[in-house]
DNA sequence: GTTCTTTGTCATGCC
DNA sequence: AGGGCATGACAAAGA
């Protein structure tokens, strides 16, 4: 590869899929640097990597993520990995994944990673075993991803962030990490590395910063986007890494990369996703072809290509004070800040518009609520009223047969029955009854209606 | 092939 | 002023 083929690309990156992973030391990043990368690539992260955020800072960064305290890395002439969670052997165990990691050592590359020093002859396979092992499991998971990855590149380079020439040689190399087809069981992606200053460090690989469990996806895209340091290959490298190699062989490997990343709360965990969907290879449509199942969102691919050393979750989700200072710090270009506040706004707003979406689904379901409170609320009230009507029939009725029953018990002064048409019952205030003749009662009610008409 | 649903994104306004 | 959030609108993809 171009500017030295391997010094784009480091491992700073996990290895089994730990949250609490970073997968880097402070030494891994500075105190090696060889002068700043001025043959890098443009538009690829280039240069000594700063430390991402300052651990002590708002203390909100949760393990695995943005902050570390890289100075105690220093200090301890250990990876961040090791100084956290190293065991007693020094191999780094992490408690959630420890079976898994049992089952992939040695090739764990946290392992190597976290053990500067340490003889990697004993740990690394041989060449024609990694070759073998390449060929036999992550060749045929390369290859889609490699078309998949072309394709947006050439759109990313249209854009002018960086040299097309040199994006497509990476797809070339042989070990170029894209995140893919790192499935933890089949374990490492061993290739001979061409470039001399190669080392375990240089392919460490594969994120770590969002660990999850080790992704079974068979892209194992995810986590590919902070994968990479671009910077040189000297960068990064122990002490102990930094001469020849002891078994002579040039290459470690990448192994065990988790390229597993969470999508964020509400979002299909990436262990949901299914392995056996092929990537998407399409970028049809007008822009945003959304990431399917087993597939890369579109600004993770676009992170991944450029080389972003932050998982699309780690640019969204970290705090805004750290999110600065990555940018601030970080040597990025132009085209990289713009794609990561790009990459950590749609983030947002994608779960803002999962969260609008429930509210407005909440917001339905109570109002259907309050329609079926209200329609049964109607129905009881016509009950109520139909019942009061029934009622008031009822008393009507019965008031009629009283008033008939009493009009044929009466007579006038003659014996004569009284005719119910002309004289009418009237009740006193108190309580005498007394037989009026209607006459009385009608021109009676009608001054009382004039007087009240003179009253307003 | 059409329609509906889901989801990501953009634009915009508000805090 | 900048960032985040809320939301309507649009488009793409899938059912």
């Amino acid at each position: 590869a171009s500017g030295g083929g391997e010094s784009g690309r480091r491992g700073v990156q996990e290895g089994d899929g730990d949250d609490s992973d970073v997968g880097w030391s402070l030494e891994d990043i500075f105190p090696l640097m060889t002068p700043p990368m001025e043959n890098s690539p443009e538009g690829i992260l280039c240069g000594p990597l700063p430390p991402l955020c300052n651990s002590s800072g708002d203390g909100v960064d949760a393990p695995g993520q943005y902050g570390r305290d890289f100075s105690q890395a220093i200090s301890h002439n250990v990876s961040l990995h090791e100084a956290m969670l190293s065991g007693p052997d020094g191999s780094r165990r992490d408690p959630r994944a420890a079976q898994p990691q049992e089952a992939f050592s040695p090739l764990n590359s946290s392992s190597a990673l976290a053990l500067p020093g340490m003889d990697w002859a004993g740990l690394v396979p041989s060449a024609e075993t990694r070759a073998r092992s390449l060929a036999a499991q992550d060749l045929p998971l390369d290859f889609d991803d490699n078309i998949f990855d072309e394709i947006n590149l050439l759109s990313l380079a249209m854009e002018g962030g960086f040299d097309p020439l040199e994006v497509s040689q990476l797809f070339e190399e042989p070990d170029y990490d894209s995140g893919l087809s790192l499935d933890s069981s089949h374990s490492s992606t061993p290739v001979p590395n061409p470039e001399p200053a190669a080392s375990p460090w240089d392919d460490e690989g594969a994120v770590g910063y969002s660990g999850h469990a080790p992704s079974l996806s068979p892209q194992g895209l995810e986590g590919a986007v902070g994968g990479h340091w671009p910077e040189s290959s000297e960068l990064g490298r122990p002490p102990a890494q930094q001469g020849p190699e002891p078994s002579g062989a040039p290459v470690l490997e990448r192994v065990l990369h988790n390229h597993t990343y969470s999508l964020g709360p509400g979002l299909p965990a990436p262990e949901a996703l299914s392995p056996c969907l092929p990537r998407s290879q399409d970028g049809r449509g007008s822009g945003y072809p959304r990431a399917r199942e087993g597939a890369l969102s579109q600004d993770e691919r676009h992170a991944k290509t450029l080389r972003l050393p932050f998982s699309v979750e780690e640019i969204v989700s970290m705090p805004v004070d750290s999110f600065n200072s990555v940018l601030a710090k970080s040597f990025l270009t132009d085209t990289q800040v713009s794609l990561l506040r790009d990459i950590r706004r749609r983030g947002k707003n994608k779960v803002a518009a999962q969260n609008c979406r429930k509210r407005k689904l909440d917001v339905i379901l109570s109002l259907e609520e309050e329609v079926c409170g209200l329609q049964a609320r109607r129905e009881s009230l016509a009950r109520e009223r139909a019942q009061c009507r029934r009622a008031l029939h009822l008393m009507k009725q019965k008031l009629h047969h009283l008033y008939q029953d009493v009009f044929s018990r009466l007579r006038d002064d003659q014996g004569r029955p009284v005719n119910p048409n002309l004289y009418a019952l009237h009740c006193g205030q108190d309580g005498s009854v007394l037989i009026v003749p209607k006459e009385l009662i009608t021109s009676s009610l009608k001054r009382d209606a004039q007087k009240e008409k003179e009253r307003k």
